[in-house]
This record gives C-alpha cells, structure tokens and sequence, in this order.
DNA sequence: AATATAAGGTGTCGAAATTACACCACTAAA
DNA sequence: TTTAGTGGTGTAATTTCGACACCTTATATT
C-alpha cells in the first residue's frame, strides 16, 4: 500500500558530516532513518530547520536530536539546492562539518523517533545513502582534505593527550597517503603549537611514546601572524 | 503613511558578490532598490529563488535581471541564515560571487522594475547596504583574498591582453599589500601560464609594456598535478 | 636471563623556493 | 634635448622541503 506523504512548499534543512577517529581509522556519523522517504535507509543526521531558529542553532540541535551530541563546532560547508534532490518536495539543504574525538563513553542514542539508531561507520566503504547524501559526504570529505593543509583541524579528532604517530596517522587517514616520520615530526613541532607533556604512553606492549597536547593559545597567536602573512 | 508589506514563512533568496578592476581600482556591483524594504537603499543585486529552479539557476536568472549581466561563473560561497536577517520574514541567503573584467561596453541595465539602477563601486569606502549586505560582501572579499593564493582567479578580472604591472597592481589590490615587481614577474611567469604576445600596449605617454594572455589549457595541465600533490 | 618483537626517536645533505634589493632602457611630452 | 614616468631585468643569501636508515627502549616470549 503506497502512503501519501506530504508535499513541501518550501523548506529549509541541515544535514551534518560529523568525522571521528578512532582506532587508525577515519570514521562519519550516520543515522538509520525511521521515516519516510527512505525508511530504514542510512543517512547523513540531518533534519528541517525551524522559523525560529538560525542555521548554526538548527545544526547544533538536530545533531543533538538525532544522535545525542551536542556542543560540537559545526561549521557550514556547502548548501544544495538542486529542485528534485527531495521526493516530497523543495528542499534547500545546508550541509555542516565537525571533526570530533570518538569516546567510547558517550553513548550514541537519537532522542527523537526520526531516527532509530546512530553509529560511527568508516568513511572507506560506506554504503548508498539517502537522498543525495553521498554527494554532500564527498563535497564535506574533499573540504576537510584541502583544509588541513592549513588549519591544525586534526587536534579535534585526537584525545586530549596523544602521541606524534597518532597524530601522524590520522593525518595519512584524511589524506590517504603515507608520509615521512621524521619529515613530519619536524614538521609539527616546528609550529610551536604542540606541547611536550611529561608523560608517556600507557599500556602498550612496545617502547612508550611521548604523550603532546595541543596549545590552542600558541596556535592563536601564530595563526594570527600567519592571516598577517598571507595578506 | 505605514504600507502592510506582505510576510515570508519561509524563503531562499540569492545575493551576488560581484567583482570588477576597472583603472586599477577594485569595484564590485550594486544596485539601487526599488521595493520595501531598504527602498532607494544600496544593495547587493539579490532576489527570491523560485520552486521550480536551482539555486545555481537562480543565481544566474536574478543577477540577469537586476543588472544585465549573465554567463558570469558565480560560486556559492556562504548561507545566511540569522533568524531576523530580513524584516518581513523567514529569509536564509545563498550568496555567490563572480570576477568579470568589467567591459565599458556592456551597459548595466536592470531588466526588471526591482532595481532602479546598477553601477560599479570601489571596494574601499563602500556605503552603509541593505539588510545584512555589508556583512555578506565582507565574507566574501575575504575568501577571494584567500583563494588568490593559490588559484589564478586574478585573470578574470582583467582584459584579455594585459600587461604584468596590470596584473601586479590586481593583486595587490586584492591582498591590500604591495609587492616586489621583480619577484612577482619572476613567480608569474614561472607558473608557465602566460602567453606572451608579439603586441605592445598602445596609448601611453611613457614606454610600451609587453602584452600577455592568461593560457587556460596550460594552466588546467598544471592545476591538475597540483590537486595530486596537494593530496 | 636471553631473545624476539614492535614501535619510538633522531640528523644530514642537496634541491628548490623565497626574499631582498637597484639600475638602465625606452617612449612621449614639454 | 631634457624630463617624467614606467618597463624590464639578475644575483646572492636564506629558508624550506624532501629523501633517506639506524639505534633505543619497552614488553612479551622462551
């Protein structure tokens, strides 16, 4: 039996790419949907903003409302707006990206009925998603890539405290190439904006390394020069 | 006497970051309105999407009908969603902008009773705009300055056959800096993406520079590689 | 206790890119 | 013919980037 579905005039959404990293992989935050259209279909969290909200409000609470996160640093990255990209009707989409550190603790649990569960899911080998999800993962993947580059992002997907090979390889994860260790050493440290801790790693089988935190007020004042620099 | 201006629920509209080089002056496009709100204000040539189009479609289509203009390459660059952005409703913006050599010849020339006028105006010592227009134009002065480092956008803005001091004082029109004119030659020419001609400027009172023009197959060769090793 | 395993950590050299810097050449107008 | 104004050019010092290999340390295994 075919349900009716209502018909949008004229609507307004967010859909968010949120990046994790864990265990040497890069993985994105996907729902299982418990809707029409594309019930039980994997997808981006995303969902329809409110009159009376902005968009950075409305990417914050349906994140919230859909996996159970909150209080990321979600910035836009792309709006779509293609006529047919939603069956019910037109729907504009605004696209954001986060990049947090997975913790095992905080449970993934979707706080309205939208959706029936959220998981972390690696970016290599992801299924078809709904809607035109796929495309809007791509766009978001290629954003972070270029990005990084120049913006010391990858601190947001690390714990707090982490070794230089961890930082390594979620860099070679985003890029996906192998890079030199001790060009990229030097490299990093050269920034100044990593802090040696005086602690080291515990709980491995091998040779401890040396645990660097990120010093986001030496970033600040390097990344000023550097806006300095470029102008 | 007060006019009831009718209210949005819920509507996309498109704004247009347009700029131009015209006597070594950076400008960009406004208009003059014609409607409540802002009537008579200057503003960004902007205007409501339709249902039945894309929001890439909708760009072209609107900044053809304020100003004349049309087959620019405009990118969507930001989404302005601020809940009280628009005094008469619910507006989320798309803006896009476009550099175009700006050609004497082409007369601006609002096609619809929306705008009363287009003109050029320099970048620096902008006036006060409509609804949140200063702030969109800002953002996007600023991701062109950022892009000029490392896409040749510079070539869009200026006439087929240019001379280098034209292209140096773009860039530094752009950057707001001034730059070594040895170093700057020296860096252009090593991109291999100028073709230098077998003319010279004409009219001048002083010593005729060389003219060159932008190789666009050449530079595709190279931008191709550079993607690749950027990842 | 000895050994194997696995990652941690370090330096140098050559190539390439970047910066700083100053003077003569040419053309037209006065 | 002189002057004003821009066109056009090279070199040396410095910095950055990329390639490349071996010893050290901690734990687990025998």
């Amino acid at each position: 039996m075919e349900v009716k579905l209502p018909t949008f005039d004229s609507v307004f959404s967010i859909d968010c790419v949120i990046f994790g990293f864990e265990a040497g992989e890069l993985k994105i935050l996907l729902i299982e949907r418990n809707e029409e259209p594309f019930k039980d279909w994997l997808a981006l969290p995303g969902y329809i903003v409110s009159q009376d909200e902005s968009i950075d409000d409305a990417a914050e609470r349906i994140l919230y409302e859909l996996t159970g996160l909150r209080d990321l640093h979600m910035q836009q990255f792309h709006t779509f707006g293609e006529v047919k990209r939603h069956p019910q009707g037109r729907v504009i989409t605004v696209a954001y990206y986060a990049l947090i550190r997975i913790n095992g603790q905080k449970e993934l649990k979707p706080v309205t009925q939208y959706a029936k569960s959220a998981f972390w899911h690696p970016v290599n080998d992801l299924p078809k998603l709904a809607f035109d999800h796929s495309e809007i993962f791509n766009t978001g993947f290629n954003k972070i890539r270029r990005r990084l580059n120049y913006q010391p992002i990858a601190f947001e997907l690390l714990p707090e405290k982490f070794t230089l090979t961890q930082l390594q390889s979620l860099y070679e994860a985003v890029l996906n190439k192998k890079l030199d260790k001790r060009n990229f050493r030097k490299k990093m440290l050269s920034y100044g904006f990593l802090k040696e801790l005086d602690e080291k790693q515990k709980g491995v089988s091998y040779r401890a390394a040396k645990l660097y935190k990120f010093d986001r007020r030496k970033y600040a004042k390097i990344f000023q020069n550097e806006l300095n620099l470029v102008q």
